[in-house]
RNA sequence: GGGGAGAUACCAAAGUGGCCAACUGGGGCAGACUGUAAAUCUGUUGUCUGAAGACUUCGUAGGUUCGAAUCCUGCUCUCCCCA
């Protein structure tokens, strides 16, 4: 019996009352099988580099290609959980190291029991490093060899972030996928930078594989962690980094540092150089991205797992994303319009108000024009990576994929 | 009936002789947003024009002046107080 098997035996807990005591069973009795297989693929396309697979955790499996909402600070904005399971059909959010670290800090999660326990999301959920935070607030930031030294944005008081810090409050958040912690560049950025920042990150994942082997998961269910390949737009530095990632065989490997301000172009040829080198039977996690075509372009290139604010931050802000083309919903032209957000939607949500409506919610800062911006958005993008998995299931998805992009690009 | 205040662009509201096509806020219109310091931010909002620029506008009709949203006179309307 291995990890895998119980872990299936186990899911999902029936009650949350008793599944503290059946993870610490796991932990006492089948932690530290390392040898499991935590992804398996089911098919791989033919015309292209796509492949369908199983990511299998603690909370349950993953279907692949996935995309997962963000929820920052422990809640995708605006979206309650019912509505990720049912309406959105989520099998794994995000949340986020920083945020949560700053608030409501580690001894309230830990305290709770977890992450999962605390916001009661019985799912998988993956939390970034914070290393993107290391980038984005880099006005207020300073790094050296030792880690990144931070201002809080909510009270201004000095932090510090190391690489076994981060591991450590990933433990004590209990996320079933830990991010090593990594400098994101920005763009542009030199080539010297670019290296010299790379350099760093790799010698920040030695010491996150290191502190990932020298502690345990606090609260039974299995944890792993995922190394970030950086090097910028320079092919030559994302072999190197690629190498070094696949090299600390962690159980699946993620690439950061794209999106960033690049050409889509150029992303899609570093996704490709990178791929080449990552193991294959790993899920590999493009991190932060992206548009819709984006996604079935990363998809097409080998890529397993996405991540993106935008289908709920410019939901809020009144863009959705549909099999149509991407609306402005603010724009006058919409009005009138009384047929639903999106009459073939997956989502009840989305079926149920019209245009006009969430047009009106949206203009009048009516928190429920957000949320069904969220909702509509949110589900349009499983939708689409559920019908990609299906299509490289059944052999259909090169073609698909270059009809797809063309229409759900296009501004209507 | 007596006394006082006021009328500025879609709304509110600055502006009291040239730097005013007119501050600012709201509203309208459009844009941005990619590991969320974002229910945020930006642009635009008299007409014509690609632009330079031109033209018309500050209740209304006259007047003073080189020049008026700004000063003077009549008229119209609004608000407040007293009776």
């Amino acid at each position: 019996m291995d990890a895998s098997y119980f872990s299936t035996i186990m899911r999902p807990f029936p009650q949350i009352d008793n599944c503290l005591f059946k993870m610490r069973l796991i932990k006492l009795t089948f932690v530290t099988t390392s040898q499991t297989v935590m992804f398996s693929i089911e098919r791989k396309d033919r015309a292209t580099s796509a492949r369908a697979g199983v990511l299998r955790t603690s909370h349950g499996d993953i279907p692949t290609p996935i995309f997962m909402p963000v929820g920052t600070a422990a809640t995708v904005k605006g979206v309650l959980h019912r509505d990720l399971k049912t309406e959105i059909d989520a099998p794994v959010i995000l949340a986020n190291t920083y945020h949560l670290y700053l608030r409501p800090g580690t001894d309230i999660i830990s305290s709770a029991g977890g992450i999962h326990r605390f916001m009661s999301w019985d799912r998988p959920v993956l939390t970034d490093s914070g290393g993107y935070q290391v980038f984005s607030l880099a006005a207020n930031r300073k790094l050296t060899e030792e880690g990144a030294i931070f201002r809080s944005h909510i009270d201004g008081s000095k932090h510090l972030f190391t690489p076994e810090s981060v591991i450590d409050i990933q433990r004590a958040i209990g996320a079933d996928i830990m991010m090593a912690f990594d400098e994101c560049a920005p763009w542009p950025c030199d080539h010297k930078y670019a290296q010299k920042s790379m350099e760093l990150t790799h010698r920040w994942l030695d010491r996150c594989v290191l502190q990932v082997r020298n502690t345990g998961p606090l609260y039974g269910a299995d944890q792993m962690m995922f190394p970030i390949v950086q090097g910028a737009i320079y092919s030559d530095l994302r072999r190197i980094s690629a190498d070094k990632c696949a090299s600390s065989e962690m159980p699946g490997n993620a690439i950061g540092g794209l999106s960033v301000g690049e050409p889509a172009e150029v992303m899609y040829e570093m996704i490709e150089v990178v791929n080449e080198i990552l193991p294959d039977d790993k899920p590999r996690y493009l991190m932060g991205v992206g548009t819709p075509a984006n996604i079935l372009e990363g998809i097409a290139r080998g890529v397993d797992m996405f991540d993106c604010v935008m289908p709920s931050r410019n939901g809020r802000n009144g863009m959705l994303f549909t099999r149509e083309g991407i609306v402005n919903i603010r724009n006058r032209r919409w009005a009138t319009d009384f047929s639903p957000v999106d009459a073939s939607s997956a989502s009840e949500i989305s079926r149920t108000y019209s245009k006009a409506y969430l047009r009106h919610l949206v203009i009048s800062g009516e928190m429920l024009g957000a949320q069904i911006a969220t909702i509509h958005n949110l589900s349009f993008y499983l939708s689409l990576v559920r019908e990609a998995r299906e299509r490289i299931l059944d052999g259909t998805f090169g073609i698909w994929k270059e009809k797809t992009v063309r229409k759900i690009s296009e501004r209507v």
